[in-house]
DNA sequence: TGTACATCAGTGAACGCGCGTTCACTGATGTAC
DNA sequence: TGTACATCAGTGAACGCGCGTTCACTGATGTAC
């Protein structure tokens, strides 16, 4: 019986050497007492020293693991589109993929879900910009994925007849033209009409978050589990029916 | 002819003394300098020290007319919600009452071109919070002026019979007894299914131009005119006929 | 109309604080032979 | 298996900066008589 190697007990994603494992903990100490910070303070008041002194380190010793404050920064937006992400990839998939309104409002309510446990990287995300900060090309490809599941749904539903596609408003000439790019790169066979109802449905599922967080609707709403449900089968037959 | 008195040539509104009256131009001029300094850095950065600068004062004679940087951007706030609340009033006012789709439309675009004319002053109020800043009871009354302004559509509207009321989806319980209170306060005789439609459009439409300034259309969206167009339409739509 | 006093605006120095980033360094971990 | 060297992580001091707020002050404006 062959003595195991030293590696033999680790997984086998995992680095080779120690040294890269612990640098991989380390970084992940770091971004998640960011987004501690985040939490109390929001992202503009985000700071390396107190984000060095709560892991009880030297804020110079930060700079070996991201180059500068805004590369801190853009990892946490990253992690976020790629949290949210997630969360609605799972919801969606726990749906039979033939059950369109379903899995449109598993998505709805995975995104509030989230947004409500997460709020400082929610509005990370899709709250308003970071004074000073400006997003390089990594955060593009994380930020479609949450919206590519809803395209999936479409695609699906349009596939299968359960959305209507008959109903037809009037779209303007040059919102067609950006529709043709839409269908072309990530929703094949969704015509013009579905996806302006699912651009629609999208953007309201958002500001219906962000009126809940932010506070717009106190004093009117209180309670938002039923607003919420209410408004999102709105959109379910929207989204559907036309 | 009897001459002038000095007060003569000053507007009856404007306050009586000289002193007084210097103070109220100040006071605008530091605000005007601080919403200057959002444009450039956003709320989170702005700098009581900078806006003197700007005014060529020394910082702490800003303490003669604001007791502190939340008091100023209190202030912001509020001019903030009376700007777009004003814009939107006029919008509305300059349309037929009668003309229910009309006033949708206009009070829409209102909206969207003061956010696209002042973006920073359009996130102060519906962006997200700014870190360490609790807003006081005095925004409220100020927050809820644009939002008025549609409900009165709504009440026009539901009484002139243009609105359908008979379509109704099931709402929940919860909900429906917040909309009793917002009917009350603020939208007599417009049934719940009115409210309800009336609530989506709204936040619909803040979604739509939040995601429009925060870039969250990027590559997908190009024609930003037609597509907002596009919405409004539909929304209109919604509003009317359910 | 003129004077005495009170109110107010703005100054300049200071307090105490925190920030991002650089740099030369020590000591530990990893690699090649 | 052991040794020599290279790589890397973390330290501590420093640079240069900006911030909100307080305070005693000077001089101008307003008010009461």
């Amino acid at each position: 019986m062959p003595a195991p190697t030293p590696a033999a007990s680790s997984p086998p994603s995992a680095p080779a050497t120690a040294r890269a494992r612990v640098r991989a903990e380390l970084t992940n100490e770091i971004k998640e007492a960011a987004r501690r910070q985040l939490a109390d303070q929001g992202a503009a008041a985000l700071s390396l020293r107190a984000v060095a002194r709560e892991l009880g380190m030297v804020s110079s010793a930060l700079y070996r693991y991201f180059p500068s404050r805004d590369d801190l920064i853009t990892a946490l937006i990253v992690d976020a589109y790629d949290a949210v992400g997630l969360v609605v990839e799972r919801a969606d998939a726990a749906v039979a993929s033939g059950e369109v309104r379903a899995r449109w409002l598993a998505i709805s309510r995975a995104v509030r879900t989230w947004a409500r446990s997460h709020p400082h990287e929610y509005s990370l995300i899709y709250g308003s910009p970071i004074p000073g900060y400006a997003a390089p090309t990594d955060t593009i490809a994380p930020a479609a994925r949450p919206a590519l599941v809803l395209l999936g749904v479409l695609v699906d539903g349009v596939a299968a007849g359960t959305i209507d596609t008959n109903r037809s408003t009037p779209i303007p000439k040059g919102l067609r033209h950006d529709l043709v790019g839409l269908r072309r790169d990530a929703a094949p066979g969704v015509p013009d009409a579905v996806l302006a109802r699912g651009l629609w449905v999208w953007t309201q599922l958002f500001g219906t978050i962000s009126f809940e967080l932010y506070g717009h609707l106190h004093n009117v709403i209180h309670d938002y589990d039923a607003y919420f449900d209410e408004q999102v089968a709105r959109s379910a037959d929207l989204l559907l029916y036309g």
